[in-house]
This record gives structure tokens, C-alpha cells and sequence, in this order.
DNA sequence: CTATGTGCAAATCCTTTGCAATCCA
DNA sequence: TGGATTGCAAAGGATTTGCACATAG
């Protein structure tokens, strides 16, 4: 983590950018919740238990740099509010993992296997398209809400 | 058209609700831009054209409607407002069309092909998982912007 | 006639922006 | 010191809601 909050000070840095305590809590928050989905208001409620007197408004626009930076991603999941995660690009991994979505108790299940380059090729040769990244939500039941 | 029209009145109907004048124009609308993706300013103010005293609030009460009843789809390509587009449900073609989306012009390609029926089985195997739907959108350069 | 549908304006929700104060290189 | 960063409050844009009136069946 320590390695990844550096690297991400380097990157900024380097666009003449500063990682500041403020943005430095903000990473934090997002890589100890890798897993989930948060939302800007929830990055931010996080970050006020660390800094009580961050605004919201910083929230968004250090969401907005990071996700210039190509340090996180966004999503929507159709609820009202964009959601962010972390990428994790560091790995070599162009290419982020997609979501199975329950369409009755809205539970998300990540995929990290990557199985659409067949299609990517097909698709990028047929439309003349340089594919750079895609996104791919399924919708349906989970195992418990099929029941 | 006409027979869509009268399709989804009984659809409407059966719901206990009406295809008022108001909603067909709406529908009409849809209809007549199946290749584009309107927003619910669009759909109003097309349908100005025809029903100049409609109100916005009732174009996105129906576009909800009809997203209930599965007739219009709606997609998010994060420019801030939600579109739709009429759903080809009734050609037996449960699965909707994907997107190209050009990163720097905001073109946008439709992909009629579907080509996830395998990534979808294993992925409803492996993650138990009952599948209704999906949506993909890929992200690149279009051929007028590769240049 | 009665429930449903509608227009209008106000309200809401998420997000962005302006600005003065603060911070850091 | 000077430009970047921040918090706050206000603005913004898309969507929803309350309510009185209109309308369909």
C-alpha cells in the first residue's frame, strides 16, 4: 500500500500535481476499500472519520484528478451516483473487471477474468475501432435472489 | 409502426394503464429515432413538434413507464444525462446491441451482433448466476479520430 | 363518475463552481 | 512569495414530486 501511495504521488508529481494529506487520506480510503463500490459521498464520509474537516467538494475533485490520472475508474450502476474503484492498472492489466448485477437485491459481483479479446479483435476489425478499454455489466439474479 | 403502437397499448393496457395521446406521441417519437439515443430533453423536444403543451415532467414520467414495461431501454454514456432507446424485444432478440464509444469525438457505433453468449454460460456457471441481460461498451478511437 | 394522466412550479439529488483563505514548494 | 489546494456556500443540471386540473374509459 505504502509502495502504491508513492507511486501515485510520483504519477501526480510528474503532471505537476501535489499529493497532498488531503488526497493522500483520499487514496487510502480507496485502496482499503478495493473491493467495493464507493460512491463520493461515501469516499467522503470515510475520509471524515480520518480528516473531520474535509469538504465534499475536495472529495470530487480529487475523484475527478485521479480518475485523470487513470488511478481510479468510475462506473454507474444506474442508481443516482457515479461509483469509483480502484484500478488496478499497476499489474500489467489494461483492462478492468466486470460486474454481475443483481437485478433484485442490486448485489454486485465482480468478474476479473478478461474474455472479451476475441471480441475486442472482431469487433475492432469489422468497425475499424482501436479498442482502448471496455465495460461489461450482466444483469440478472444471484444465487440467493433466484430462489 | 402502427402495429407496434397497438402492441404496446395492450401491454399498457393489461398493466391497468392507458396509451393516452400524450404517450403515444412519445412513443412515436422512439420509434421514429430507433438508431439514435435521445435524452429525455430530446424526446421533449421532439415531441413538442407534434404536442407543443406537453410538459417535461411528463415525458420522463412515461420514459419510466416504458422502461417498466420494457419497451425503451435506457444507457449511460456519462455526459451527464440518461438515454433511450426503443428496445427490439419483440424480434425474439432478448439481448440489446452494444456500443463503440470514441473517446475523443463521442460517436457512437452500434454493434448488432451479440457475442457473449459463452462468456455468459461460463460465467453463470461459475458464479451461479441467472442471466437476463447484459451491456457492453467499448471504449477507443473510431476511425475518422485513429488519424 | 372516478381513477388515471398531465402541466406547472417547486423541490431534490448529485455534482460543479466561485471565491477567499490556506498551504506548500 | 505565488501558484496550487481547500472549505464553504451558492449555482447548476437532470430528474422527481406535489398539487390542482383535465381526461379517458
Amino acid at each position: 500500500m505504502k509502495r502504491v501511495i508513492a507511486d501515485v504521488g510520483e504519477r501526480l508529481r510528474a503532471g505537476e500535481y501535489k499529493l497532498t494529506p488531503r488526497r493522500e487520506h483520499i487514496l487510502k480510503v480507496l485502496l482499503e476499500n478495493k473491493d467495493k463500490h464507493l460512491s463520493a459521498e461515501d469516499v467522503y464520509n470515510l475520509v471524515k472519520q480520518k480528516a473531520p474537516d474535509i469538504g465534499l467538494a475536495t472529495v470530487y475533485r480529487t475523484l475527478e484528478l485521479f480518475l485523470d490520472f487513470d488511478i481510479i475508474h468510475s462506473i454507474d450502476f444506474g442508481d443516482g451516483c457515479k461509483r469509483y474503484e480502484f484500478g488496478n492498472s499497476e499489474e500489467g492489466e489494461q483492462h478492468r473487471h466486470h460486474h454481475l448485477i443483481c437485478n433484485r437485491c442490486g448485489r454486485i459481483i465482480e468478474v476479473n477474468e478478461d474474455l472479451l479479446e476475441d471480441l475486442e479483435k472482431r469487433v475492432s476489425r469489422e468497425h475499424d475501432f482501436t479498442v482502448t478499454d471496455h465495460q461489461l455489466k450482466i444483469f440478472g439474479l444471484c444465487r440467493d435472489c433466484v430462489k
